[in-house]
DNA sequence: GTGAAAGCGCTAACAG
DNA sequence: CTGTTAGCGCTTTCAC
C-alpha cells in the first residue's frame, strides 16, 4: 500500500524526475525509450500525482464570480448566499476568492451590465443564473472569448461555452407536483395550474413544470381530475385569481410554479375561499409558515442553496485538484411537508 | 487580497519563521516579547495556514476502518459500499486508505470479533454502525484506550468516546410518516405500525419511530383515527400480520418500521387484501418496484450511501486540513414517492 | 530562546 | 533530449 511519487518513477525507470514530469504533462523532449519505460511504470502503479504537492507550487488565487439576482427583488436567491458564503469560508486558505454579483430580475439590461462589469475582473470563473435565455448565451460566448469558465445553475440554456449546469429537472418536478395533488384531492375534481410572472423571463421554467404536471394527469384522462391553467402577471394575480375561481367553482387543487404560492394563499383567505389544497415550490419564509400550519398542502425545494455550493465546489475542485466538472447535475426533487420541514432548514 | 505566508509574518515581526511557527503550534520557548509581536499580526491580518503545504510535509497514509452489517445479509447496507467507494475513489490520491469489515447483524459475537480485528489493525479512526448498543460502547472504549478515533452513522449509541454521528431524527421520521399516512387513509380509520426484527437489535431505532408515529396522531386523539402497534420477529411475521389483519378488518394503513415493507406487501397480496396504504423505509430494490407500482405509497429514505460518505469525510478532513468534525449531523428525511424516485437514484 | 536549514512532492526554468 | 536546481508554505531538527 506503498505511495508512488515522481522520485520512485524516476529512480525505476532510470531517468530523472524532470524526464518523469515531462511524460506525465506530454510537454514533449523526451525519448521514445524513456517515454515507454515511464510510460509503462506509471500505468503498472496507477500512479497519482499528489494533489497538495501539485498545488503548492502553483501558488494562485483563483478569482471566482458568482452573479445572480438580487435577493432583495426576489427572496428566492437568498439561501444562494448562504451557499456562497459556506464556500468561501471552506476555500478561503486556499487561495480562493468568490465575489458575489446582483443584477435585478426585471431588467435584461442590469443582467448585460453586472455581466459586461465582471467580465472585465477577468475572473477565472463565473457561476451564474441565466435568467434571460438570449442574453444570457451571448454573455457566454463573451465569457468563454476571454477565457473564462462558465457554469451556471436553477436555469437551463443551450449552449455549448456553459461546461456546467447544477439544477433541477422540472417536467419532472411537476410531476411529483402532480401525483401529490391527485392524492389530496378528490377524485374527479378540478385543479388549476397557476404561473405567476413578473417579466415572463421564467418562461421556460414554468412550461416545463406544467409539462410535467400535465402529463401525469394525461395519463388518467377521462375518469379523473380536469386540468386548467391560469397564466398571470404578478401585478393582476388578484383580480385575474379571482374571477378564474368564481367562474371555476369546482377547483379543489392549485398548484403554482414558482415561489409565489403565499400570494395566492393571501388572496383566497382574503375571500374566504376554502378547502382549496395548493402545492408550491420553495421553502421562502412567507411559504414556510403557511406550510407549518398546512395550509400549503406541499412545497417542492429546489435547493438554491446547494445548488449553488455545488456549482462553486466544482469550479474550485477543478482549479485546485484538477476535477472534473460534472456537464450537469440534478438535484433530488425534495417533497417538504409540515413534518419533515425542519430537517430541511436544518441542512 | 494577498494571502499572508509565515514568511511574510516572520519579516514582518522581525523574527524567524521557526519563532513563527512556535507561536502558532504553541511549542512554547518563545520570549513573551517575541510572542507579542507575533500574535498580534495573525490576529490582525486573519493567518490562516495554507492547508496544502501543512499535508505535504506530514506524508502519512492515513488509514480508516469502516464497520458494518454485511450487506448480504441485510441488502439495506448495500449503498454504504457505494459511498464508502466513492470516499475511496476521491481520498486515495490523498494518502487515504479506507478499508471495509462486515460483521453478521443477528450476531453480537461477530461484531465483537471484528472490531477486536480492526482494533489489532491499529487503524486512524473507524466509522462504525453500532447495532448492539452495549457491546458498541465497550467497543468504543477499547478503540478510544488505543488512540483511535471513532465516528458512528445511521444507529446512535450514548457514548463520551464517540466524536461524530451521522444519521436521520427517528422519532421525526415517525411523524412524517404520520402525516403522509393521515393524508391517505380516510378518516377515522384504522392503521397499524409493524416492527419486523430478526433479533430485537434494532428495538431503539423503531421505538423512537412509533413514538413519532404515535405522536402526530395523539395531536388529534378521539376525533380521528386509531393506532395500534404489531411487534414480530420476522419468522413469524406472515402468520402473525395474517392473525391481525383478520381481527381487524378496518385495517386501511400499515406503517413498516423497517426496510422490509416488501415482505409485508407479498403477504398482503398473497392473502387477497386490498386497500391497506402502505409506507415504509428505504429504497431496496424490492420496495422500489412496489413504490414504483403504487402498492407502497411512500417510502422515508434514510440515505445510507451520504450517511457513509459523509462520515468518512468528516474524518478525512480532519487529518487532511485539521477541519473539526460535527459531532451531529442530521440528514433531511426525504419523503419518496414513484415520481421523485428516479432523482433520488441517480444522487 | 532563536534562526538556519533540510525536506515533503511537484513544477518549471535552465544549462548542457 | 535530459538532468539539475530552485522554490511553493510549512514543519521539524539542530546548532548556537
Amino acid at each position: 500500500m506503498k505511495t508512488y511519487t515522481i522520485k520512485d518513477i524516476a529512480k525505476l525507470a532510470g531517468v530523472s524526475k524532470g524526464t518523469v514530469d515531462r511524460v506525465i504533462h506530454k510537454r514533449g523532449k523526451v525519448s521514445q525509450k524513456a517515454f515507454d519505460a515511464v510510460t509503462k511504470l506509471l500505468e503498472e502503479i496507477d500512479y497519482q500525482p499528489n494533489p497538495m504537492a501539485r498545488n503548492l507550487k502553483n501558488n494562485k488565487i483563483y478569482d471566482i464570480c458568482l452573479v445572480l439576482p438580487n435577493p432583495e427583488e426576489d427572496s428566492f436567491w437568498e439561501p444562494c448566499i448562504l451557499g456562497a458564503n459556506q464556500a468561501i469560508e471552506e476555500f478561503k486558505s486556499f487561495g480562493v476568492n468568490i465575489k458575489l454579483f446582483f443584477y435585478s430580475p426585471t431588467s435584461t439590461k442590469s443582467f448585460q451590465d453586472v455581466n459586461n462589469k465582471v467580465l472585465k475582473l477577468k475572473p477565472d470563473a463565473v457561476l451564474l443564473t441565466p435568467l434571460f435565455y438570449k442574453e444570457s448565451v451571448s454573455v457566454a460566448k463573451n465569457y468563454q472569448l476571454a477565457g473564462i469558465i462558465v457554469s451556471i445553475f436553477n436555469n437551463q440554456i443551450d449552449s455549448k461555452q456553459v461546461v456546467s449546469f447544477v439544477g433541477q429537472n422540472l417536467f419532472q418536478s411537476g410531476r411529483v407536483a402532480a401525483q401529490l395533488m391527485h392524492m389530496i384531492v378528490p377524485e374527479k375534481s378540478e385543479v388549476v395550474i397557476v404561473h405567476i410572472d413578473e417579466t415572463f423571463n421564467n418562461a421556460i421554467h414554468m412550461q416545463q413544470k406544467e409539462k410535467g404536471f400535465r402529463d401525469y394527469f394525461g395519463e388518467f384522462r377521462g375518469t379523473n381530475n380536469n386540468v386548467s391553467v391560469l397564466s398571470v402577471k404578478q401585478e393582476n394575480l388578484y383580480q385575474s385569481l379571482i374571477e378564474f375561481l368564481k367562474s371555476n367553482q369546482n377547483i379543489s387543487g392549485i398548484f403554482v410554479t414558482t415561489s409565489k404560492a403565499y400570494k395566492v394563499v393571501e388572496i383566497l383567505q382574503q375571500n374566504n375561499f376554502k378547502n382549496i389544497k395548493l402545492i408550491g415550490y420553495d421553502l421562502l419564509t412567507e411559504n414556510i409558515d403557511l406550510l407549518k400550519s398546512n395550509i400549503i398542502s406541499f412545497l417542492i425545494h429546489q435547493s438554491p442553496k446547494t445548488q449553488t455550493y455545488l456549482g462553486l465546489t466544482y469550479l474550485v475542485e477543478h482549479f485546485l485538484f484538477k476535477k472534473e466538472i460534472p456537464s450537469k447535475k440534478l438535484l433530488p426533487i425534495d417533497i417538504v411537508n409540515s413534518e419533515n420541514l425542519g430537517s430541511y432548514l436544518e441542512n
